[in-house]
DNA sequence: TGTAAAAGTTAGGTGCGCCTAAATTGTAGG
DNA sequence: CCTACAATTTAGGCGCACCTAACTTTTACA
């Protein structure tokens, strides 16, 4: 019954979060790195869920220490949430890259599957899984695998709205949330690792022109 | 808001059934299929909780249509409570081949795994598993796979307390519900396969002895 | 065959995670 | 600066799957 107070390496054994809690740390340590911290209803948004109901889930999380709560001020995830959350990450990504590298699911199928089968995963299975695929640093979005312990190495990048005309840049990552972008995105070969040229942008946000090349 | 409805690929998707339910439709069938009906006290036993949570469940499922209960008689699954109970079990059975098979589990530890993630893999998932193994009709224990459509093969066995002294047998099948058993049975070579002798029986249950050659 | 033990059910209650409807608080524009 | 509207929280409920305690039915055997 040992607790430390420390946030080190892993100690014994996590309480064992309900799945429902897993989504919802995963949830707002996404809002939170883009955001600062997560507002209820982009969580509402991001988890389908009513409003009312992430209030009542976040005054539940925040008196178990997974996470900050300023009343009408949004949410912030504590080193416990934080290493919770990491933790699911690293579960969805390795469960991605499995699923495509070995398995061959489609790239547009494969989060879906993930996102189920993450909370049902033993450690010890996510850690076969990356082993076989020879501990992988990226899923197949591009998106950073953390570390057992909870590092993830985010790579500098800008998004395409950033890459000024006549650029060229290789693709770092896509989203990995919507399935029929993921097809044509495949389809056009704009996968991470490709090389992409800004031709033209139209203005007001109207469609980019870009030249795309395979990678090497 | 909007409510989905889930599922995915494949034919008319079935409600979802809860994690729960499919743990129970499965107990029912084993238990029914060794003695011809569920009780509930074998039930709450074998799921690990109260018989009054059994009793209570069983009549949600009664009226749903997946079993009959003859109060103070125990249950039977009806055609779409055994489709149901079979889908999970081909599920378990392909995810212990695969988890072994492929990932080299440990034969003791495939178990619980197969468990958790029977719930969460898709059929899009466990076909491909499948697949990947060539589409097998057992699983590591020696039980055989239903197909897609529900039917199984039961092979005709007689257990270890059968077989007279002096007569010889391939083993067929153990179960895999007992992690220090497999691992005792793995240690002395009785695997499915393998071939035993009964050589002498000692009275009133006592211990067998056995002569255990390898197979083919 | 009568009765005690075993098996099963009913009654009443809990926590989780969700909901809608009704306050409340925060914020941007006139 | 004040007001309308957006964001959030509170209040009150619901279904699922579980529990314990108390009651009823079945069974086993003396």
């Amino acid at each position: 019954m040992t607790t430390h107070t420390t946030a080190s390496s892993t100690a014994v054994s996590p309480p064992a979060l309900t799945e429902p809690v897993e989504d919802y740390l995963k949830a707002i340590y996404e809002l939170e790195s883009r955001f600062g911290a997560a507002a209820t209803s982009d969580l509402a948004n991001a988890l389908d869920v009513a409003p009312a109901s992430v209030t009542g889930m976040v005054r539940r999380l925040a008196t178990q220490g997974y996470l900050d709560h300023v009343p009408y001020r949004g949410v912030q995830l504590t080193p416990r949430g934080r290493q919770a959350a990491l933790r699911t990450i690293r579960r969805h990504r390795i469960l991605e890259s499995y699923l495509t590298g070995v398995l061959g699911y489609p790239w547009d199928r494969v989060h879906d599957e993930a996102e189920r089968l993450e909370h049902a995963a033993s450690d010890d299975l996510i850690e076969r899984m990356a082993a076989a695929l020879g501990h992988p640093t990226a899923d197949p979005h591009g998106a950073p695998i953390p570390t057992v312990d909870g590092i993830v190495v985010e790579q500098p990048h800008r998004t395409l709205g950033e890459l000024p005309v006549g650029e060229t840049a290789r693709m770092l990552r896509v989203s990995d949330k919507n399935p029929s972008l993921l097809r044509y995105l495949a389809e056009i070969a704009l996968q991470p690792g490709a090389e992409v040229t800004m031709v033209s942008r139209a203005p007001f946000d109207g469609p980019l022109t870009l030249r795309i090349g395979t990678n090497e």
